[in-house]
DNA sequence: CGTTCTTTTGATGATGCTCAACTGGGGTGG
DNA sequence: CCACCCCAGTTGAGCATCATCAAAAGAACG
């Protein structure tokens, strides 16, 4: 639910807070302004519009929607899905900070999924039209979009490979050692974190029921593979979930 | 089999020949060039290295081969594969003439697939390096290049729907219906055209057996959806396997 | 403390895989 | 020319995996 506005702070003051500053985002070594120069950086933030916040649950776009910004992730996590041709909802990815949203809507003008915060979360919203104007000045910028594209190219076609051929263990093994190294790559754990996904979620990125990402659980508990409380989970047993998830080891 | 080269012909003649032409091309308006004028056609001309013909079967580029070009098809078919975590070959794409090959080892300056020739084929050389210089003096260029790039990703998302959800026949019917759109935007028949792969590449790129694709071919017949000698297909019911693609209509 | 939503657990069944045998067309060599 | 082989594709029987349905248990929230 939406919180009341606060009429106590000087709004020039607030204006000034939700400037975004990409030289003092703890982000930016993953996020667009990778590799840049302070000067290049600030021409960078003079075209972000501003930063904005993205309560728990708010639809930051739907499907359809004109494609105006691309976003990228300061703080929090999102989902995307998409209305796949029978009219069911499908998660095609969760994204964590330093990652950029909208990147598929650019070929049609359109958003081709709908992005909704699963948590209280800060997007930096980025007009696309002047980012590609700023391209022509800056190559760094632009080669680093490119790999950031190219990037989320090939993290779809691992999705593929993980639906196409993998068993319901191997997804969810799968699942989770991609979720350690993400946070890993932030500096935080890669086996202890806190799943900001519903089960049903999971089941729905995964291809699977909730019945069944409920019983795996379940199996990788007894197995000594991991603990789970609620949505605390500790990976106990990386290297086996690692191979589980390559099928070099199978669960019993 | 590799052909003789042949010494009776003025080398010179070859080379100008196998110079690429953009503006000549019956590809320009669905290829990188789209919506260029004669002008920048020219200077896209001037990096593209040459044309390059890949007979059936080869390969035109292996996984992990350092990323230099990206391919352009100017004539014939390819598939993408990607080694999976257990090792197995899985087919992650089919291209035709028109279509960018690539794109997914900008990330890493490495290629994260093999494409191989489906029948005898053409590609043109793009070294991405000077593309990437290119960009700074054809904004329209760079704009559809990006257009591009999330067209793929759009694509892959749709297969991700179609591996995640849809059951065997509604994938071979929207494989189908996929196949015979693609044709159309080329000028040929939506409803008969030729597979150019085999049927185990088909099941391979579905997520499915060899065997149940054989019988999904058998039931489609049997029900009067399309006829199928070898690799000639027609398609004879094209709204009823788009509704099945969708969903709205099961096959008994 | 009840209500509601999420998650767990159990029983049953369908879909599509596995394994195995068979068919048919195209090429090769005697 | 025919026998043979080889490969791609087809067909059949049995089975594993995971979905479905149903119901209970647990967490979250007012």
């Amino acid at each position: 639910m939406p919180q009341p506005i606060s009429f106590d702070l000087p709004p020039t003051l607030d204006v000034q807070a939700l400037r975004a500053s990409c030289s003092r985002c703890s982000m930016h070594q993953l996020c667009l302004p990778m590799g840049l120069g302070e000067a290049d950086m600030d021409r960078l933030d003079q075209i972000i519009g501003r930063r904005r916040k993205v309560p728990r649950d708010t639809i930051l776009y739907r499907m359809s929607d004109p494609f105006v910004n691309l976003y990228a992730i300061r703080l929090g996590h999102f989902k995307t899905s998409q209305i796949d041709p029978a009219g069911e909802q499908r998660i095609t990815g969760f994204q964590m900070n330093g990652e950029l949203l909208g990147m598929d809507a650019i070929s049609t003008d359109h958003h081709h999924c709908e992005a909704v915060a699963l948590e209280d979360s800060e997007v930096c919203e980025i007009p696309f039209a002047r980012l590609e104007e700023l391209f022509s000045h800056i190559p760094t910028l632009l080669h680093h979009f490119h790999r950031m594209m190219s990037q989320e190219i090939t993290r779809e076609q691992s999705v593929m490979l993980l639906l196409g051929n993998m068993r319901a263990d191997q997804r969810f093994a799968a699942f989770l050692v991609n979720l350690g190294s993400r946070y890993a790559a932030r500096g935080y754990s890669a086996t202890q974190f806190q799943l900001r996904m519903s089960r049903e979620d999971i089941a729905n990125y995964l291809g699977l029921t909730i019945e069944s990402i409920s019983r795996l659980i379940n199996k990788f508990k007894k197995q000594g593979l991991m603990h789970v409380r609620n949505r605390e989970v500790v990976l106990l047993d990386h290297a086996m979930l690692k191979a589980m998830a390559a099928g070099t080891e199978t669960c019993r």
